[in-house]
DNA sequence: CTTCAATGTTAGTCTTGCCGAACTTGGGTG
DNA sequence: CACCCAAGTTCGGCAAGACTAACATTGAAG
């Protein structure tokens, strides 16, 4: 595992490069970038120019970003950290899975290597953390689920759900308050291509919930 | 409790100039504040006034260094920080107590207030580190047993450890390797004035140990 | 094929924290 | 009592990371 000599900002880049693409295939532009970082597009473009000169990533100006071998590990590494705080926060200090998130952003800059392999040693190895992502093993390999967007799929079947994106803490709050978690099984009773909207069941409750399309493309199932 | 809009390396200088008028009355030089703190007296002469001139410490040129209230405030928080980061290492990760400090060092500044009152709560309320300091409680009180250092203590009575510096992560590893921890009860055999030895005899062991200055320095007894 | 709005980039400036070099202070010694 | 040296301070500069403002490119719509 690359120890990093990278500064903060720099990780926190090429982990969210990593993670654009992890649930799709669109690749991740310098606005979007900037707005997660949140950050102006400026400065995301200068930060960019910077890790391609230290051969973290690809880019042609005006063109695509890609990470190298060298800065996918890192990011792989960061994920690994992340993913691994967040399972430790819910399992040994009690936290809400929806609470975890902005906790483990900060930490996962602060914390050793050392204290990491206790960490990982200490829940068992887990392979996916709260939100139902999976966890990098130490050697770098992620470990990825085949899955689907709840928007994506088919009417009348009932889903497992296998992952929530952690993009939005008071969406999180919303799905733990209505009981979609990962694992949580659901029906799906109806879709609504113009205001893109999903109709579901919950497995055990009786009452429909209609998720709008935020909610509907964060929850991905099997 | 002062929740920190201060940078890392402000907290820093707090801290250090409220821990080293801890265990002693000698007030901290400018120098001595720029050795710990690893960057050059310039340095720490600028950072100086910046404080100052935030009202967190009172320092006329060429003067004393002193917290006010606000500044110790400040201080007493990130030391209650760091001191249950490092029993909360040594209690859930299994660290051992002489390896706790840099960690803990870095993570005073990432972890939130929730996270420390989780913590706190976790390892129920404590009231000392593994070093067998003080740990100040959330309403800002230290907790200040009498003590002295073991270079001062009368030779030939039986003493408990109290406290022993952690500024020394190499010293920590040997006292660790002896035997010497906190509540280890030893018997002072010897004080030489002219090279600063002190002779002591940890209970139940036949051999006797010669500390030299620094060491028996950093150790503190009742 | 032209135009133009959205997207991306460059240039200049600010702040923080660090440095080295040069200057100032003040307490102890001859 | 003057001097000197260690301790402390000031100053100019540098790098990182952020911003605003101005400029460049792309591609989609007319």
């Amino acid at each position: 595992m690359p120890v990093s000599d990278l500064t903060n900002s720099a990780q926190d880049y090429l982990k969210l490069i990593w993670t654009a693409t992890e649930w799709s295939e669109t690749p991740i532009t310098v606005t979007v970038l900037a707005e997660r970082m949140r950050v102006r597009p400026s400065t995301a473009s200068d930060s960019i120019k910077k890790l391609k000169d230290q051969g973290l990533l690809i880019h042609a100006p005006y063109g695509t970003i890609e990470l190298t071998p060298a800065g996918s590990a890192h990011a792989v590494d960061m994920v690994r950290r992340h993913r691994l705080l967040e399972t430790f926060l819910v399992q040994v200090l009690g936290y809400g899975w929806d609470e975890v998130h902005d906790e483990a952003e900060v930490l996962e800059h602060a914390v050793s290597d050392t204290m990491i392999e206790r960490i990982d040693q200490r829940l068992g190895r887990p392979t996916r953390d709260p939100h139902g992502d999976p966890i990098p093993s130490a050697d770098g390999q992620p470990h990825r689920p085949g899955a689907i967007q709840l928007c994506h799929a088919e009417p009348e079947g009932e889903v497992t759900v296998v992952r929530i994106s952690d993009a939005d803490p008071a969406m999180l709050r919303y799905f733990s308050d209505i009981g979609l978690t990962p694992d949580a099984k659901l029906t799906i009773q109806k879709q609504r291509p113009y205001t893109d909207t999903t109709t579901i069941t919950l497995s055990g409750q009786q009452k429909n919930i209609d998720l709008g399309p935020t909610a509907s493309n964060a929850v991905w199932v099997t």
